[in-house]
DNA sequence: AAATTAAACGGACCTCGGTCCGGATCGTAA
DNA sequence: TTACGATCCGGACCGAGGTCCGTTTAATTT
């Protein structure tokens, strides 16, 4: 099987957005970084807007990432913000997707043990460490990415998340309900989690990891 | 050891509102129902700010309770809603408040297998059947009641939740990350994965159950 | 009872996310 | 090259959360 099913569950379909539009639902890993087929105007003001919005994070953190001042810096209106990206959430999310698609291919085609080839505890093991490096890293923007909760868990790039430790555990522990395990799992990469612990409580990271690896070793062992 | 420790993490403490101010930080369960010391007047309009509030959610949902109508339907002033809750969301918090000391009264004091008397691992399981079906039954509720990503995991009744499954874990497994271990038996039970779970995977809720139990087994099981 | 003061009140005001629609622009077909 | 339709643009507009501050009122002191 491939990833084909990951986005098979009966959901709600989302209004259809520019952004996040995902076509027939493989991965969103099609273009590299090419969008289907803007008009060039409208291309050229994308990536006006991300640039813009990645300079303004730059400057003035996350929180400083108002829609009217992307606009503004991107000198264009608002309405072409909100258009192009649907919500603020769109907004961020698109400044995330590079390093998304990064992680993507590392664990879909990248080199053992994150991708193909591991054992898939070892994988599992890898995946943890690796995700939580790259969400400490990128957490203000994580963070202000977040979708309202009602979205939270059907976002694209987090169902392929997912789906891969689903499939992961699914070769583990087959007799599991890999499925909710999964989300078990990922609940310790949530970014809001990370930040509580490693920002407010002033945790190192490495507990975490261990944590990761202590949890996963819990979780994969057959009784 | 008692609950006074829950607290004991230092956090940047937050701007002391009326409500979550929780004063010496033992457990909020201090008073029964009456605040400290609110002048006479004030406490007249939150009680009539509560009442319109629950009547606003009956009538239009919780996306209907704006704090506009809110303080409408009570016949007060804007700021009056603000001064005496804050925000929306401890508003919202707030008409949580009494299934949650219900709740808390359960888990603290309250007969076994939730009470204390149970061995740890039997509490364990009966918190998390009856704090799943609480959290479904006032779903919308405690979705709208979401705190931004940076407080969420420092609201009081969360650390008391959490507190509380830590130390049945400590006594079940020792040797673990007890603490860490905590937030991830919390995570299952996280109203907006409830809601995409139930509401959106239409999964029943018995399916949930089982997750949590096989999920207790698994963390507690020593190696 | 009058004076005093800390607290509460209320609503004008601000910001910001999100919508709308008349007008400008791009791609295409003739 | 021109004409046409789909797409896009922009900024006025709206609603809701949150702030501010002059005014009112409840408790306390004299």
């Amino acid at each position: 099987m491939l990833y084909a099913d990951f986005m098979s569950t009966a959901l709600p379909p989302l209004p259809p957005h520019d952004e996040r539009a995902a076509g027939p639902d493989l991965l969103q890993l099609g273009a590299t970084e090419d969008e289907p087929c803007l008009r060039a105007d409208a291309a050229r003001n994308r990536a006006k807007l991300l640039d813009a919005a990645a300079r303004l994070i730059a400057e003035h953190g996350a929180d400083g990432v108002t829609m009217e001042a992307v606009a503004a810096a991107a000198q264009v209106g608002k309405g072409t913000v909100f258009r192009r990206f649907g919500d603020r959430t769109g907004l961020l999310t698109a400044l995330l997707d590079h390093s998304e698609r990064k992680f993507q291919a590392a664990f879909l085609g990248g080199p053992p043990p994150l991708g193909p080839g591991a054992p898939p505890v070892e994988r599992l093991h890898a995946f943890g460490r690796a995700l939580l490096r790259r969400t400490v890293e990128e957490l203000d923007l994580q963070l202000a990415a977040e979708p309202s909760p009602d979205r939270r868990f059907s976002v694209p790039a987090r169902r392929v998340l997912h789906g891969h430790i689903a499939l992961l555990l699914r070769q583990a522990v087959p007799e599991a309900d890999c499925e909710l395990l999964a989300h078990t799992l990922m609940a310790q990469l949530n970014p809001a989690l990370v930040h509580h612990l490693v920002r407010q409580c002033q945790m190192p990271v490495e507990r975490l990891e261990a944590n990761w690896t202590d949890l996963v070793a819990r979780v994969t062992k057959t009784r």
